[in-house]
RNA sequence: GGGCGGAUAGUUCAGCGGUAGAACGCUUGCUUUACACGCAAGAAGUCAGAGGUUCAAAUCCUCUUUCGCCCA
């Protein structure tokens, strides 16, 4: 087996373990009512996007569990997905559109909506294929869009269930629109930004005393062509006097009332505030209040509208200025001062977004929500981390309606009719060809689409066929797990539960773990202006697939809000993968020719080290097992780091040398069998971390199944815990500890043999060195280690372990002060730790409080700090104090 | 303004009631026939500050300082 490399290559096995998975539809599952299932669907990419970071992080995720429950036993279902993405993908296409100079209006919508499918069977499969370079082990037989013929129906389904029940309504309500995209978005799509900007003063006149009026503050002067009243706080002492006069509103001559409205808060600007129905939510609250005209001035391009000929056809920004100019020079403006306010910014092209007066449809989701949060509360759904469990009621306790139309052409169209000589509205979920109520043929459908997250909250049933009684509905539904980012906790998964609950009357998911963001090494988030972007397949080029994996497994924690992604991180898993590759290297070279099934392995003799070796190796499985079910992924990847590295590799394979080379070939065979099992069960628990590797190891070594990917996790057995062979086992660890230490501090170089004699006030002690005398030679790098009686005297260097003094004889003479310094240095920690447990120990509260065996520890650790006292301090004496 | 979270070794972070941990970096020494993507030894911390609860506090509670994020 000499062929194999010394350095792991992954991009020489990836592809190919990729492909035998695959051939053998190991991902593949099927209803199965004699195994319990496990369920995830994945959270669909968008078919515009690539592969980023924080893609890497959820699949990773959600692999490891994937993997790790499907070898559990489990009927394991990942069902994959994409999601068609309305205003994203809309976007690409006209743009791409635009630059072969056709213009989407031209085309029309049908063409239109065939080119987008023309690009989406082109570049839409793009994640895909890169999600596969990442492992996914998700059943790509079940793959699911959210414009498939039998998901549309799904929609149309929901979209009627929800209007026969009174979610559904159309309304003329101030919505947030995005001029650039041209579309209505949701409250959520908004995202605010604290920008620098003016806060202007505007005297408005009486109508009856022109030359005194009532000074309102106003960010937006602009929208001031469309006010319609002033209101101030009834309980303004300033304005009490002024209520029900009439104003004229400068620059338009419009005669508009001072009103009262509780909503005035006192304090800002003046108090007093200008009303405009049409331009925002506050302003058409008061103003359906009090009857007021709604006056619109902002069209759909974000231009000036209805308004004198000199203002019409601006944008925003050019009649603001425009209008500021007018004020000032008629006397109008009072002043204008610096101010810093929340702009609403469209989250997704980050234009300004324009509050306009529009007719929408929307859903009702106090109801929806109160349901939501009680599935929470009681616990039928969990959210991990649990302080997101607050983030999720805070939203849903003060949950707005949610406009669900957009002015786009890609998408799921509204399944609504519209007569239009009549005016009937009809909700049908087949096209409707006349009008029930007069019959007329004339009829239209409603042109807008719904927004992308009404038809992905539908995602964990839509996806199994939903509304259909389908098999798999009934045996994989409700799911599992639900894994993905925190910020889609609103627009996502509370609308699947929510969804989920009115729809199937079931939750959708037991679990939901929301993880962070991935970020750069100081902890900021990747941008483009920072240049700090880690493309996932650069990483995967340049460390491999397993290593990139490793890493966000090992830096998921629980409480953090991400992962922190760097070189160094990604350096420190390539290196674990490697020391993966070359132990595993270790022993199939050295159990070349041995069959361990030919092997009978039930009168094995167990040595030290194996004892030792199989209690902390169960108590791993254990704890892995533990840690996956409960989704504790970071935990898990880090405690498996230190057993691989820190146990198996650097104790137990060096030790296991001394049967592989000796000449005891009984002894020998039974070594390549235990190391043939350990590394079996090692890899068993590596494979959901890293699955390339592992797999491609397995291969190698001698197994039965057909591959690791389906094999068994390891059982736990809990006869092969030992905790006095662990304690053993450590005892020789620390004398081998020890020795090398010396040799360090003595400028012996470690490999150089050297004669160590020692004696003991522990018989126990000392027949444990001399069992595992040949151990402690090999890693210690010693000609002998022997009992004596007396302490020799000269060339040797001493140093204690709990109750034996190791003589170490080197040629030279001793240097005495050095020595005492040592030993002095000694003494001095173990009176301190002696000091700090004696004291506990005096306590009677402590004594009477604390566990047993806590106290049992601090018992046990004094003997030995007395005896290792004791015995120095008497070393030192000899030394000629 | 409301809410959530962080402050632990030089750096990035684990740990979240029972003797302060890892990785990287640093110091010293090593071709020990699996691995220099390695081995061995080591230095390095009033666990932000102040109170409190407890036999026992990085860990739980309160306040302060400070840095993030989300919502309005």
């Amino acid at each position: 087996m000499s062929e194999i490399k010394k350095v792991y290559e992954p991009q020489e096995t990836e592809d190919r373990i990729y492909k035998f998975w695959e051939e053998n539809n190991f991902f593949h599952s099927s209803p199965n009512p004699n195994k319990e299932p496990f369920v995830i669907v994945m959270p669909p990419p968008n078919i515009t996007g690539r592969l980023h970071t924080g893609h890497a992080l959820d699949f990773t995720i959600q692999d490891v569990f994937v993997r790790f429950n499907r070898m559990m036993g489990k009927e394991t279902l990942w069902l994959p997905g994409i999601d068609h993405a309305g205003i994203a993908t809309q976007a690409v296409v006209e743009r791409e559109l635009l630059a072969k100079g056709i213009n989407k209006n031209d085309l029309g919508r049908d063409k239109f909506v065939k080119e987008v499918w023309k690009w989406k069977e082109k570049y839409g499969n793009t994640i895909l294929e890169q999600l596969k370079k990442l492992g996914v082990s998700a059943d790509w037989s079940r793959l699911r869009f959210t414009l498939d013929e039998a998901y549309k129906e799904s929609v149309k389904e929901a979209f009627i269930k929800y209007y026969n029940r009174g979610l559904l309504y159309k309304g003329k309500r101030i919505i947030n629109w995005c001029p650039h995209c041209h579309t209505a978005i949701s409250d959520i799509e908004v995202e605010y930004e604290v920008t620098k900007s003016k806060l202007y003063y505007i005297r408005y006149p009486f109508k009856d005393n022109p030359d005194k009026g009532i000074v309102v503050a106003t960010t937006r002067p602009e929208t001031m062509l469309g006010d319609t009243a002033v209101a101030v706080h009834p309980d303004d002492k300033r304005y009490k006097e002024v209520i029900g006069k009439t104003l004229i509103l400068p620059l338009v001559g419009r005669e508009i009332p001072i009103i009262a409205d509780e909503a005035i808060d006192i304090e800002f600007g003046t108090g007093a505030l200008k009303v405009t129905p049409a331009h925002s939510v506050d302003d058409f609250e008061i103003a359906k209040r009090h009857n007021l005209p709604f006056i619109s001035v902002i069209d759909t391009q974000g231009r000036m509208f209805n308004v004198a000929e000199k203002y019409a056809g601006l944008t925003t920004m050019q009649c603001r200025e425009a209008i500021v100019k007018d004020l000032k020079e008629k006397g109008y403006l009072v002043k204008e001062e610096d101010y810093e306010n929340s702009v609403g910014h469209c989250q997704r092209c980050h234009t300004v977004v324009e509050p306009l007066l529009s007719e929408q449809w929307f859903m009702r989701m106090k109801p929806l929500a109160d349901k939501a949060i009680k599935a929470v509360e009681n616990g039928d759904i969990d959210i991990k981390p649990a302080k997101w469990k607050k983030v999720y009621y805070n939203w849903l306790n003060n949950i707005k309606d949610w406009c669900i139309s957009r002015q786009l052409w890609w998408g799921h169209q509204i399944p609504v009719y519209y007569c239009k000589d009549c005016g009937e509205m009809i909700v049908s979920k087949e096209p409707v060809k006349k009008c029930p109520h007069c019959g007329s043929t004339n009829i239209v459908q409603d042109e807008d689409v719904l927004d992308t997250w009404f038809s992905s909250a539908l995602w964990p049933f839509a996806t199994m066929g939903w509304p259909k009684e389908t098999e798999e509905l009934k045996y994989y539904y409700p799911t599992t797990l639900l894994v993905t980012g925190y910020d889609i906790l609103f627009f996502w998964v509370a609308r699947m539960i929510m969804a989920g609950l009115e729809l199937t009357g079931e939750i959708p998911f037991k679990t939901v773990i929301l993880h962070g963001l991935v970020r750069d090494e100081k902890g900021r988030k990747m941008s483009k202006s920072l240049k700090n972007i880690i493309d996932p397949v650069d990483v995967i080029k340049q460390y491999g697939t397993d290593a990139l994996r490793f890493t966000m497994a090992y830096l998921d924690t629980s409480g953090a809000e991400g992962v922190n992604l760097s070189n160094s991180t990604l350096t420190v898993s390539r290196n674990f993968v490697n020391k993966v590759w070359n132990v595993s290297r270790f022993v199939i070279m050295n159990i070349e020719g041995f069959n361990p099934f030919n092997f009978d392995s039930s009168n094995i003799h167990l040595e030290l080290e194996d004892k030792w070796f199989q209690s902390r190796l169960n108590k791993v499985i254990k704890d892995e097992t533990k840690l996956l079910s409960e989704y504790n992924l970071g935990e898990a990847a880090r405690e498996l780091y230190d057993f691989v590295w820190k146990e198996f590799c650097d104790w137990y394979i060096e030790f296991s040398k001394v049967r592989l080379y000796g000449d005891d070939q009984q002894k020998k065979q039974e070594m390549q069998f235990l190391l043939w099992d350990a590394l079996n069960k090692i890899l068993r628990m590596l494979h959901p971390f890293i699955p390339f590797v592992t797999e491609e190891i397995f291969s190698n070594i001698p197994h039965k199944e057909k591959a690791l990917i389906i094999s068994d996790f390891p059982k736990y057995e809990g006869k092969k815990i030992n905790e006095q062979e662990e304690k053993k086992a450590e005892f020789i660890f620390s004398i081998v500890r020890n020795i090398r230490n010396l040799k360090t501090t003595f400028d012996i170089p470690l490999t150089r043999p050297v004669k160590v004699s020692f004696t003991s006030t522990s018989d126990t002690e000392r027949s444990i060195i001399i069992e595992e005398k040949d151990k402690i030679m090999r890693t210690a790098f010693l000609s002998n280690i022997e009992s004596t009686d007396k302490a020799p005297t000269k060339t040797t260097i001493k140093s204690v372990v709990s109750g034996t003094t190791l003589y170490l004889d080197i040629a030279g003479e001793i240097d005495v002060e050095k020595e005492k310094k040592r030993f002095n240095k000694k003494i001095e920690s173990l009176r301190l730790e002696r000091e700090k447990i004696t004291a506990r120990l005096q306590n009677e509260s402590y004594l009477k409080k604390a566990p047993s065996e806590v106290i049992k520890k601090d018992r046990d650790r004094l003997k030995e700090i007395e005896s290792e006292y004791t015995l120095t301090l008497q070393h030192l004496k000899d030394l000629g104090e």
